[in-house]
DNA sequence: CACAAAGTGTAACAGATGTTACACATAGCA
DNA sequence: TGCTATGTGTAACATCTGTTACACTTTGTG
């Protein structure tokens, strides 16, 4: 119930121990079963939303149609709060409700109006938004590299710098083929050709860097 | 330094005509030649950094060493602003002048006392990062399209909704696969076969949609 | 004008990835 | 236990893109 993300309080404590809105917030909340589609990419977002319950998922269609999933959004935490200032503020994916959720909603004229008159809302506000912006940015890395092994590579040495040699990943094979963009066969292919070739070892979803150095020459 | 510092008085014209920042503001400004890399991919980022005279180029450097162009930058524009805040708070991209440039410089702190006591910057501040979020969105968006033609296409309809059937890019086809993040020859042929297919016609940089359909069906 | 530099068209070939198809493994569940 | 759905391994083949190389065109400049 605690949520152990101090930027955005959730929503069974909101109304008691909420202490990052003001008690005058203007704001309400609205509520969505499990798989609508409460936002679509385009739509116009006239105000701050945040998921306070539940998780939605975010994907982004490409205009072949493809999708090119992005990220899993569990509560509490702002939907694409960045749009809502900018010149041509409508939503840049669409969101689908993966379980039973609740989102609160504040009038952009209100969120300014927050942002004046508390500081720290403001910083928290640039600091997701500047969090998010970097994510994006790291995503566009993943994707500029062109080799399917450079992907893999690349995001296998990103989650041995947060845990060690060793860690599970939280996605299937067809998710993680999803994730790089790519067919899902063909990430087999080159697991198993890395797996072969002592890079690295796989255990379910348990991965082993074996060869750091192998792993590394892979980007190049 | 001071803005008082008699030293950078006439440095530019950003005394003269500044009506975003107030008078008591501190801050620095730095000149550097051309051709200079004046920020690095990684380095960190504890203030606020404007270009207010000359061009940037921001380069965004894949880990295997491609080069995946991003933009150019005329002053006046603030660079790289969203990092400021965010908690990993380093340069995502190399910058590199383009000719003789001065960079205003105002360190965090100061930036959010301004953001806190100006309503007015805080919000062009809010604008410019949503509009450049929106941007890496949209980039992700044309590099998530996997074939050269739909990439082509896409980048074509995006303009021929700004402009008419016929206009022009400024840019040529070395620079437009850099911009595609995909090899020069290979956009050569992808070119040469629309124009071949009767789609576009391609006068120097005069490019002009004769097939709207099909070129939607190329994004198929 | 003449020359160099930059940009473009194009071909042959190599290599990587996507597509399709199917067998097998695993997990959850009646 | 057995069944079904989901996930995984892998093969053959088609396609697309990258690489390299070179000729040609255009542009800018002395």
């Amino acid at each position: 119930m605690k949520s152990n993300n101090p930027e955005w309080v959730g929503f069974s404590d909101f109304e008691e121990e909420n202490g990052l809105f003001p008690a005058d917030m203007i704001y309400s909340i609205h509520a969505y079963r499990k798989n609508e589609l409460i936002f679509r990419q385009g739509d116009v977002c006239e105000a701050l939303y945040v998921l306070i319950k539940g998780s939605v998922k975010t994907e982004m269609i490409t205009e072949n149609g493809n999708l090119l999933g992005i990220e899993i959004i569990n509560a509490p935490r702002p939907l694409a709060p960045a749009f809502l200032f900018s010149d041509n503020n409508r939503f840049p994916v669409d969101v689908t409700t993966l379980e039973a959720v609740e989102v609160l909603r504040i009038p952009k004229e209100e969120v300014i109006r927050l942002m004046t008159s508390q500081a720290d809302f403001m910083k928290q506000f640039l600091t997701h938004n500047a969090n998010r912006t970097q994510f994006l940015t790291n995503r566009l890395q993943l994707l500029s590299i062109k080799t399917i092994k450079g992907k893999i590579a690349h995001f296998l040495l990103e989650q041995s710098n947060e845990q060690g040699q060793k860690f599970s990943i939280n996605r299937n094979q067809t998710e993680l083929a999803e994730f790089f963009g790519v067919a899902r066969p063909s990430l087999a292919r080159s697991l198993s050709e890395m797996v072969q070739e002592g890079i690295i070892s796989i255990n379910k979803k348990e991965y082993t860097i074996l060869n750091n150095k192998g792993l590394r020459e892979l980007l190049l």
